[in-house]
DNA sequence: CGGTATCCGCAAAGATACTG
DNA sequence: CAGTATCTTTGCGGATACCG
């Protein structure tokens, strides 16, 4: 270990973990399902091969990350949380919710599909609300899945595999629309914004659970009737 | 702002405020009530004036903190939480609740009692829980008090600014054993370690509400009957 | 592709002296 | 008591070179 705190505190022995620069959004990226080191840079803009590196190889040794081969072209692997790195993700939800009060961020941050839905993910764990039904999302380019698995909602890149029991595919700016509940799934669905594949009321209660908190953007700027004149 | 993140992500956006180190450690300390610049700089070991003023100017910017005025003899103040300071509160105990699994620290750490009182609070967060009535501990030289706002379980240091319904005095080691439940509560009180006044049942249901998390070096060592041969 | 290693410039952290 | 100022040390950011 680097710099500790040295305090018998618990918060701080977490923080002598898992605080430094970093290590919480690798954490993040993780946990959408094990990924590729290369899968993580895309994630991580700015981190620097190296630092990535010695992060995964310091939470490798805390029992927070473990490596696991991928049977696939090449000696390749990925890595993966471990249980006690999966238990960090409550952590994250609540950091999501908090950081949702903060005033908006510069339009030039780099922005992820990804990262919305877990924002969404988040707020539905802070209503312990569990949405059963396999679904996946088509956002772009870019294909997704959630599922319940009973005790919390899981979020999966890549296609569902399995059938699911509901497909939705809409653009990022559709999705951010309707899980902030601008635009309600049926007005998407007409418009030809939004693409269900399943029952629409299942796909209403979708973003019933999976809501994004109120920014204090939408609090600064409560639109009333129509919108951008 | 200095170095930032530079993601829409609330996530990254949340440690973009939070993430510097010691400012959680900081929220910690404020989370018992309002705080003298002195007082804090002896709940954060090794801080440094300079990094403790610093970080408070940034909370303060960020409205996780107010500096109120201090009524008394100079021209003193104190820092609390905002409304927002307060909701970190949640992370802080899911840190606390997740420090628990890690292994036994190293014996030369700085140890406080209010932290371990912190930790208390953060398992009976964790389980929804909320104890009503107003409990003042003497612990060592020091004092505290801890009441129930109908929400959570609040935590002050100094002594209860009403009459407690429950007064518990006792050393920092038997307020641990109690909290791990390596004892009971009639145990303590029958060999003078613990002193009640007040309901003994009640005291009982203290430290059923207020547990300390299972650590690491208690599942790694499981004591099985006698301990200390 | 999937990293590790090294170097440099800079910003943040640590330590300590000093002031209102 | 409540900080500010200053100096040193460490960690981070970014680039690039290298290896299985």
């Amino acid at each position: 270990m680097t710099r500790t705190y040295a305090q018998m505190c618990l918060v701080a022995r977490a923080m002598d973990v898992l605080g430094e620069r970093w290590t919480l959004l690798i954490i993040r990226e993780l946990g959408l399902g094990p990924r590729r080191f290369s899968d993580m840079l895309d994630g991580l803009p700015g981190i620097g091969t190296n630092l990535l590196s010695a992060r995964l190889k310091h939470l490798e040794h805390h029992d927070v990350v473990t490596r696991i081969p991928l049977g696939g072209p090449g000696h390749s692997h990925a890595y993966q949380l471990t249980e006690r790195g999966e238990a960090i993700t409550p952590i994250l939800a609540g950091l999501a919710q908090w950081g949702a009060g903060l005033e908006a961020p510069p339009t030039d941050y780099a922005d992820r599909t990804r990262w919305a839905l877990f924002a969404m993910r988040a707020g539905a764990a802070e209503a312990g609300a569990v949405f059963d039904t396999v679904t996946e999302l088509v956002v772009g380019e870019e294909t997704f899945w959630m599922y319940g698995d009973g005790t919390q909602n899981q979020l999966r890149v890549g296609p569902a595999p399995v059938r699911p029991g509901l497909r939705l595919s809409c653009s990022r700016a559709t999705l951010h629309a309707l899980a902030a509940h601008r635009v309600s799934v049926a007005a998407a669905a007409a418009s030809g914004d939004l693409t269900v594949d399943g029952d629409i009321d299942t796909a209403t209660a979708f973003f019933a659970v999976f809501a994004l908190p109120e920014t204090a953007a939408d609090v600064a700027k409560p639109r009333r009737g129509k919108k951008r004149r």
